[in-house]
DNA sequence: AAGCAGACCAACCGCAACATC
DNA sequence: AGATGTTGCGGTTGGTCTGCT
C-alpha cells in the first residue's frame, strides 16, 4: 500500500501565511526546486510537497508576471485552446510567466464567457447555429485570428483519447466525424504580423517548433494573428 | 447599510504518467 | 516485469471580493 503524499493530519492547509512563503522561497533559492516530497521537512514547514509545489509555481515563482492579460495573450489563449483543448500546461507554456492555473482561471472566468457571448461554442470554438454572430473582434480588441484549417480542430493530441475523459471535450469532434478520425493536420504555424519587433519572430519559431513536437504533427494550418 | 448573488482566484484532490527499485 | 514512489496535470471547491438591490 503506498503512503500517502503526506501525512494530513500534520500539515497545514488553506492560505499561506508570509512566513510560510519566506521560508519556501529561501529554501528553493538555497537548494533549488524539486524533491517536494521532502521540501517541506527539509524548509520548516507544515505542508504537503503538492502544495509546496503548487504555491511556488502558481505564486511564487520570481519570473511570474501576475496582473491582467493583456488582448494578444487572451487571444493566444483562445486559438492554443481551440487547437489544444484544456491542456492548460501547455497553453501556459506558451505565455511566458503564465502558469496553467491563472490560464485555466481566466479561461473559466473570462473567456469561456466572452465566446459565448459572442456566439462561439467555448467547447469547440464553432459558431453556434442561431446564435448573433460573433462581432468579429470587435469584442477583444485588435486582434484577428484565423486558423487556416477549416476545422480548428484538427490537433487532437492522442492523451485526449482513453483519458479517462479527463482532457477536454473541446477537441472532441467525433460528432462531426462519424468514423472517429478527423482529417488529423497536426503542425501550428503561428504567425504573428506585428510591427517590426525580432523578438516576436523568434518568439514564434519557438511556438511553431514547441507545438509541433508536442503534436508529432505534419502538415501545417496557419495561426495568423494580427496585432 | 445590509443582504444577496455572481465573479474571481488560490488551493486542494484525485488521477495518470513517469521514474526508480 | 511489476511494485512502489514522485511529480505534474486538470477538475473542482471554497473563501473573498465586488456590485447590485
Amino acid at each position: 500500500m503506498r503512503k500517502p503524499c503526506c501525512d494530513k493530519q500534520d500539515t497545514n492547509k488553506g492560505a499561506w501565511s508570509k512566513q510560510e512563503d519566506q521560508k519556501l522561497i529561501d529554501y528553493i533559492q538555497a537548494n533549488g526546486e524539486g524533491r517536494w516530497r521532502t521540501l517541506p521537512q527539509a524548509a520548516g514547514l507544515l505542508r504537503c510537497g503538492k502544495s509546496c509545489r503548487l504555491r511556488w509555481i502558481n505564486y511564487l515563482r520570481p519570473d511570474l508576471k501576475r496582473g491582467n492579460f493583456c488582448e494578444d495573450e487572451e487571444d493566444l489563449i483562445i486559438k492554443l485552446h481551440a487547437l489544444l483543448g484544456n491542456r492548460w500546461s501547455l497553453i501556459a507554456g506558451r505565455l511566458p510567466g503564465r502558469t496553467d492555473n491563472e490560464v485555466k482561471n481566466y479561461w473559466n472566468s473570462h473567456l469561456r464567457r466572452k465566446l459565448i457571448k459572442m456566439g462561439i461554442d467555448p467547447n469547440n470554438h464553432k459558431l453556434r447555429n442561431n446564435r448573433p454572430r460573433p462581432q468579429n473582434h470587435g469584442a477583444s480588441g485588435s486582434t484577428t485570428a484565423i486558423l487556416s484549417s477549416p476545422e480548428s480542430h484538427a490537433c487532437q493530441p492522442e492523451k485526449s483519447q482513453g483519458d479517462n475523459g479527463q482532457v477536454s471535450d473541446a477537441g472532441s469532434y467525433s460528432e462531426e466525424n462519424p468514423n472517429g478520425l478527423p482529417d488529423l493536420n497536426l503542425d501550428l504555424t503561428i504567425t504573428i504580423v506585428s510591427p517590426s519587433n525580432s523578438t516576436v519572430e523568434e518568439e514564434r519559431k519557438e511556438n511553431q517548433s514547441a507545438i509541433s513536437t508536442e503534436l508529432g504533427c505534419a502538415s501545417s494550418p496557419t495561426l495568423l494573428l494580427f496585432t
